[in-house]
DNA sequence: ATGCCGGGCGAAGCCCGA
């Protein structure tokens, strides 16, 4: 029985992390890699760094800001580029393919959740009403009743035992109540945190900031998560955190999270 | 400490991220 190793990493510019990138690409070789803030639109996506290692890329691209693209050893099917519900969002934030083997069908999601700050703000309300239209749409998708894969960068923080310090982070966009019970509301629609279904050990991270030496201290976030529908939660079989990758040179502030699903 | 770092843009300094 063949495993589907599928792995969500924020690179923080696609173009100025594709060396480490790709090395992480080498070792940890995953199956499916979904991407997040590539800042370039999809013409300027370094595609062909990508094929050379065996990858067929899906790119929802932007100038400057957000992107997101799913590379797959195996072939991408029925892509949608975009989350639903809000004709006139223009930022590049969500794209979904089918991943095909001979093994089985896995649809596979990569997603960049607004981040919501300040929450006084107007973005505030916007990272809100996205994951509104997020539920709405994994509602839609958990109807066909096969493995789905919902994998990105949340920007939502699930528990306080996933972050380093709940006081100083409970006014955040990332960690207020309101912020978490929209993730809650769409895990309870029947998914399954793939890292936490394999990981009871608290303070497991996946982003710290550049500042204030927060990777030297572990002052970090787990922001980034693999929700898995039930029909890819019965054939979850690892997941971890590739939290090396934070101590190399010139590194986004996110590191990779993988599962590993037998199909 | 709602920006200390780091990236984009574009060629200095501002906007943005979490």
């Amino acid at each position: 029985m063949p495993a589907m190793k599928i792995a969500t990493f924020n690179v923080n510019s696609v173009k100025a992390r594709l060396d480490a990138v790709t090395g992480w690409l080498r070792t940890a070789s995953p199956d499916v890699a979904c991407l997040q803030e590539l800042k370039c639109e999809a013409k300027a996506f370094p595609r062909e760094a990508f094929e050379s290692l065996g990858y067929t890329c899906a790119v929802l691209g932007q100038k400057t800001y957000n992107g997101v693209a799913l590379l797959s050893k195996h072939g991408i099917e029925d892509v949608r580029e975009g989350l639903p519900g809000d004709d006139t969002d223009e930022q590049a934030r969500y794209i979904e393919g089918t991943i095909v083997t001979r093994a089985g069908a896995v649809r596979v999601a990569s997603i960049y959740a607004p981040n919501g700050n300040p929450v006084d703000s107007e973005k505030y309300p916007y990272k809100l009403a996205w994951m509104d239209r997020l539920i709405v749409h994994a509602r839609t998708l958990l109807r066909d009743e096969e493995p789905l894969v919902l994998a990105g960068d949340y920007n939502i923080i699930p528990t306080e035992h996933d972050v380093w310090d709940p006081v100083a982070w409970k006014d955040d966009a990332l960690f207020k109540l309101e912020s978490r019970r929209k993730l809650r509301e769409l895990v309870n629609l029947g998914f399954t945190d793939a890292f936490r279904a394999c990981n009871a050990k608290p303070h497991q991270y996946t982003f710290w900031d550049y500042q204030a030496g927060a990777w030297s201290k572990d002052h970090g976030i787990r922001i980034d998560h693999l929700l898995l529908s039930p029909q890819a939660a019965d054939r979850l079989k690892a997941a971890g955190i590739d939290r090396k990758l934070r101590g190399q040179d010139k590194p986004s502030d996110h590191v990779p999270v993988w599962c590993e699903l037998q199909l």
